[in-house]
DNA sequence: TGACTAATATTGTAAGACAATTTTACAATA
DNA sequence: TATTGTAAAATTGTCTTACAATATTAGTCA
């Protein structure tokens, strides 16, 4: 066709596209994705698709069952939960790390984030919350040191993005969060590592206790989710 | 006759193979990956090949430059020491959990799996060092109750797989390791978490430490690893 | 109604084609 | 000789088509 001098890869924008969409939640959790659909929907070919969907199912976002197709990842209390205690320690260790590196640039970096961060609080912005929370966070990862450690927690993030979203939504939490985030800052402010870590070990943990508590009464959606088995014999 | 019982999928296959043989050396680092190689090689389809590399290029073991295509992940010093600290990190945490919950028989397996470990340094067999190594350790994986732990340590043992060979091969270093992971079995007898998780950071500081020596002295390996390209593909 | 079977949809894999790009070979020039 | 510019070859990125294997759905029959 009369394609343009591209330099970035069809793949790689179809795989932006599909993880913005399913972090964004434009596909329900447990969604089939029939790859004829979105070829359609993003007008490549399937080889093409197919490479992207390998390359999300690696990053856990996308599960592929053998001849049933690529559907996006559901995650249950168990999973999420082991999630949270992976990243209690890995985001612990990164503000260990940057609290002997961090800048007083970037230390006003984070601090600007916090501002936002509550002025989304009281405009009740839910969106911008995650937004400026991720900026938080992502100056602590970006200068941690750990190039591994960066890109594990992305990818955690990634698989609780939308736990982050509902949670951060519950009533009282989002302030809580920003008296965590005010915590870290202050320990990184002092350089002391011990303290940044504790605070993010902290952080994280009221954070999986508020996701937790959003897994139980999930009663509507559940209801609504699930679907009704032929029982069969040969299984 | 229809044998088809699982039909184990020829992608899978090929993953399989392909990371094996990375992790054995029968490919060099840096190593370029002709498609079309692959294909021949394997007796599939291109598609087939590409679905796969892109699976190892999440795993970091293949670097796929665009147009230059796939080649065997290189790791230099400051990457190696990156890693070794976040395998310290979960690795030591895993031991942390799995003190609380070991039975007695998977303490025996361990047990066995060093005695075997430590024949194999009698022996000089450096092959079965490793595979032992793994033995042992697995046996913490898979039972410390985290899944997501378990799975980041797969994938950091792999692409520190030819390092941990190199300085399992030192002089000295095998014995060492051998009293270290001795340590960690006992703190797991006593069920202690803390004692366990020292032990295995200890264990790892270690052993990123002889690995961090072979990255001295890798002339013979440099100079070998220069090859001439051939010209072209036989038939 | 319920179980069995046929039809359909979807995935897994292969093969071929062609443009974009890199790499190599080679020739021309200083 | 060394260097540089260009042509040829090799390789990848992507698309199209095709077909077999399997899952899902619909329909039929007792």
């Amino acid at each position: 066709m009369q394609v343009s001098h591209v330099a970035a890869p069809v793949r790689t924008q179809i795989i932006s596209n599909l993880r913005n969409a399913i972090l964004q939640g434009h596909f329900q959790p447990g969604q089939k994705l029939v790859e004829a659909d979105l070829c359609e929907r993003l007008g490549v070919s399937r080889p093409s698709v197919r490479e992207a969907l390998r390359q999300l199912e690696a990053e856990k976002l996308v599960v592929i069952t053998p001849f049933r197709g690529p559907a996006v990842a559901k995650i249950g209390w168990e999973e999420a939960s082991e999630i949270y205690e992976a990243r209690s320690l890995l985001e612990g260790h990164a503000a260990y790390l940057y609290a002997r590196r961090s800048t007083a640039e970037e230390l006003a970096g984070m601090k600007a984030a916090l501002a936002r961060f509550q002025e989304a609080v009281l405009r009740g912005d839910v969106g911008a919350r995650l937004t400026h929370t991720s900026e938080f966070y992502s100056i602590i990862l970006e200068n941690c040191g750990n190039a591994v450690i960066r890109e594990f927690l992305g990818v955690l993030h990634a698989r609780i993005n939308f736990l982050r979203a509902r949670s951060m939504s519950r009533v009282g939490r989002a302030k809580e969060s920003a008296a965590e985030m005010k915590r870290i800052l202050d320990a990184l402010r002092a350089r002391s590592p011990d303290k940044a870590r504790q605070a993010c070990v902290d952080h994280v943990k009221r954070a999986c206790e508020a996701a937790k508590a959003t897994f139980s009464q999930p009663a509507a959606k559940a209801l609504a989710a699930a679907p009704k088995r032929k029982p069969t014999r040969k299984r």
